[in-house]
DNA sequence: GGTAAAGTTAAGTGTACACTTACGAAAGTG
DNA sequence: CACTTTCGTAAGTGTACACTTAACTTTACC
């Protein structure tokens, strides 16, 4: 629950996100994911920092490099937790749609 | 996609996360909400504000009241930017699982 | 062991943002 | 039409946080 928020935090800078979806296919070195944005280096580490920390990328050490990859199990915690909402609407949500359609329909 | 940002901002805030999770079987007035919190309403209806924009919450009035419902659509929006992490991973999840096990195992 | 390469941590700064109090708006009720 | 109820908006403030430059850490290579 507090990892949960820690992972919604974290995905709330666009950056990060940016970051995610660089290494989503590929593991990937920190110089190499510096590169791709205009910011300086310890920015993006501190950012790695954060994704860490929120459970969403792994750190795996080769020589003095610093080798990045997902990690599947953060992403699964931030989809039960949207689940929480989903269960109980998935009957609802045709309803919901209609009447919000009629709603807009009044203006 | 600026949209999905919006969302994932929106959820930074513990708070707004409780809102959402204390409306997300009933409709409900905002000075029931913000009962439900120790801050003043507000700073709630600031909340509100934001959580609207992001299109997870829809506003409908009713004489001096106004009452908030979940917006399923919002969810679906945060749910298929989760899936673009997931497709990819879907396959790679299991390996993923395990080499992180023994990744760990070498400690 | 000295030096370079790759990267993080430390310290300081500016801004976004969540909160508060005060005020305003709109719909009911006598 | 006053007055209350229900709620949002405005203005100001303190803090969290993303960024920068400077210094440190660790591994590699000669």
């Amino acid at each position: 629950m507090e990892q949960t928020q820690a992972i919604l935090r974290a995905l709330a800078e666009p950056r990060r996100v940016a970051i995610l979806k660089l290494i989503r296919s590929k593991e990937l070195r920190a110089g190499e994911i510096s590169r791709h944005f205009r910011t300086t280096r310890p920015a993006i580490s501190q950012h790695l920092r954060v994704l860490i920390k929120a459970g969403l990328l792994t750190e795996r050490r080769d020589g003095t490099r610093r080798l990045y990859r997902i990690r599947p199990q953060g992403f699964a915690q931030l989809r039960s937790f949207l689940e929480t909402f989903w269960d109980e609407k998935l009957g609802k949500l045709k309803s919901a749609a209609e009447t919000e359609m009629k709603d807009a329909h009044d203006l």
